[in-house]
RNA sequence: GGUCUCGUGGCCGAGCGGUUAGGCAGAGGUCUGCAAAACCUUGUACAGCGGUUCAAAUCCGCUCGAGACCUCCA
């Protein structure tokens, strides 16, 4: 395979960049924290998602056989910082007057086609919380024999105090367990827990609850964190590769999830832990609480009232591969709009592509070209840097289509097979245009269109020409003349 | 308060010790009946102040500014 042993990615549990070495070569197991279904996904969640399958299609086009794992949270996740508080998906459901089923459902339905205008892979497999209450049910008395949980009034803490005197808490995000503690608030006189750094693994259900089930503590239902545990542990074993998120689960949910492994199994459940960073607004995040998200379709359209215009999904792809996945990602229309146009640009590229014509030389080392497409992905998935050098490549295409330079046919094969993969399955792009220019149909009534368009020019009846051009503009359809001729295309 | 990021040309955004990032916008030009597209040329930026070094946007210190996590959130 291709460079498949040289790829490098950031771990966050070492803070640096690491070679990448699967426990089981070519078999690689990917777990990435899924939404929690109760709300519609806004795009800093979609920034997560494209993020990740930019990962899961690069590692798939480097040969490697990946079980790429994504939940779907759909129950037991509580308001509030101390276990307590209405379960949001109960909250929702007697907001909307429905059952919590029916919220689950919904979102997950919208989740999903976001995903698919995005033009993300689907996960190997997509496991909800509720479908593996056995599982966690079971992983939370297995950390009781184990000893690292107790019992209170039904409901069962992860006891940190005993968890830190053999493991360390903190080591995902580089925290001293006192520094936590002295961080964390005091506990409330009614409080449950023992330490205040413990948290529930399961949840004695309140009259007024709906989604429950039995254990063998009572009705109930799992805490938050143990759902990933359980669900990793099942389909991708004790110990796998990467497990990925964004960064605001880093300090909390993933390093619950490393002791409940921890105590379970006795094993590191992750070798390497990436974590995507945040989308913001005017440089603040954008989150749910904040209420400065936009929905996926707000987006599309351009109905929010901080959008000037309807961006495609191709486009905020794009826009969203031009930034390196550690970093923050800031939105502006300017931005966007930036992106857009670079976008239309790759695409009128790989379309020029298509048909160049070879000469007996290359007046471009297309090999080290290719080979600096590796090196970006290679190191850390740095779309940044591949997106630059693809932009060598538009250079270079539109050169060698203005008989400015030239490339052999061996070079041209090589650009075309690696261009079109790295756009289309590693970037993970599509040509919006394609399947958007009405059919055999219109393709036929343009073509004569075209026809006494050109003829009017021929007989320098430019009135005709530019009205015919102007009345198409008009209707959504651009064109322009060519050497090669005039083309069209719906807007 | 604790832990930690970041501050790059008009905008977005790479780079992280010496070599062109790239996109968008702007300027000039080629092409064109005009448009559009395409191509060529063009900007010499790294918050501030010190320090280390033959050499710093890149390492160290301080100052200023922004943000994240520590509390549900991708």
């Amino acid at each position: 395979m291709i460079a498949q042993n040289n790829l490098s990615l950031f771990n966050t549990l070492t803070r640096k960049k690491e070679k990448f070495e699967p426990l089981n070569a070519p078999f690689v197991g990917l777990y990435v924290c899924g939404p929690t279904v109760y709300s519609d996904v806004h795009l800093g969640n979609c920034r997560t998602f494209i993020s990740f399958d930019l990962i899961y299609r690069y590692l798939l086009h480097l040969g490697f056989k990946v079980r790429y794992v994504r939940n779907i949270t759909d129950a037991g996740h509580l308001e509030g910082d101390r276990d307590e508080g209405d379960d949001k998906f109960a909250k929702k459901a007697r907001l909307e007057q429905l059952e919590p089923m029916e919220i689950v459902q919904r979102y997950t339905l919208g989740f999903h086609d976001v995903m698919r205008a995005f033009n993300t892979l689907p996960p190997s497999i997509e496991p909800t919380a509720t479908g593996h209450i056995l599982e966690q049910i079971e992983m939370t008395k297995k950390i009781i024999e184990n000893g690292y949980a107790y019992e209170a009034n039904g409901s069962i803490y992860f006891d940190v105090e005993k968890y830190t005197k053999e493991h360390n808490y903190g080591e995902l995000t580089n925290r001293k367990l006192e520094d936590l503690l002295e961080n964390t608030r005091e506990l409330g006189g009614q409080d449950e827990k023992k330490g205040r750094l413990d948290f529930a693994l399961w949840i004695k259900a309140k009259p007024e609850h709906i989604m429950r089930w039995p254990s063998p503590w009572g009705w109930g239902f799992p805490g938050w964190h143990i759902e990933c545990s359980a669900m990793s542990t099942k389909y991708l074993g004790d110990t796998f590769d990467i497990h990925g998120g964004g960064m605001d689960l880093q300090a909390t949910h993933h390093t619950n999830e490393i002791a409940q492994s921890q105590a379970c199994s006795h094993k590191a459940p992750v070798k390497y832990w990436l974590h995507t960073n945040m989308l913001t607004v005017n440089s603040v995040r954008m989150s749910k609480s904040a209420g400065n998200g936009f929905l996926p379709h707000e987006l599309f359209t351009g109905n929010h009232p901080l959008l000037e215009k309807g961006y495609s999904p191709m486009a905020v792809r794009f826009f969203m591969m031009q930034t390196h996945y550690r970093s923050t990602l800031d939105f502006s229309n300017e931005a966007l709009q930036a992106a857009e146009k670079g976008f239309a640009k790759l695409m009128t590229a790989l379309k020029t592509l298509k048909q160049l014509k070879t000469s007996a030389t290359s007046t471009s080392n297309i090999t080290a070209l290719v080979e600096a497409f590796y090196t970006a992905m290679n190191d850390d998935f740095n779309s940044p840097i591949l997106i630059a050098n693809l932009f060598e490549a538009v250079r270079i295409i539109n050169s060698v289509n203005d008989g400015k330079e030239s490339i052999t046919i061996a070079d041209l094969n090589s650009l075309q097979t690696t261009v079109n993969t790295f756009v289309f399955d590693v970037l993970g792009l599509h040509d919006e245009s394609e399947n958007n220019n009405g059919g055999k149909a219109l393709d036929t009534v343009m073509q004569i269109v075209i026809e006494q368009r050109t003829e009017a020019k021929k007989r320098k009846d430019f009135a005709t020409s530019d009205q015919i051009r102007d009345l198409l503009l008009a209707g959504g359809i651009s064109i322009k003349d060519t050497k090669e001729g005039t083309i069209w295309q719906v807007d």
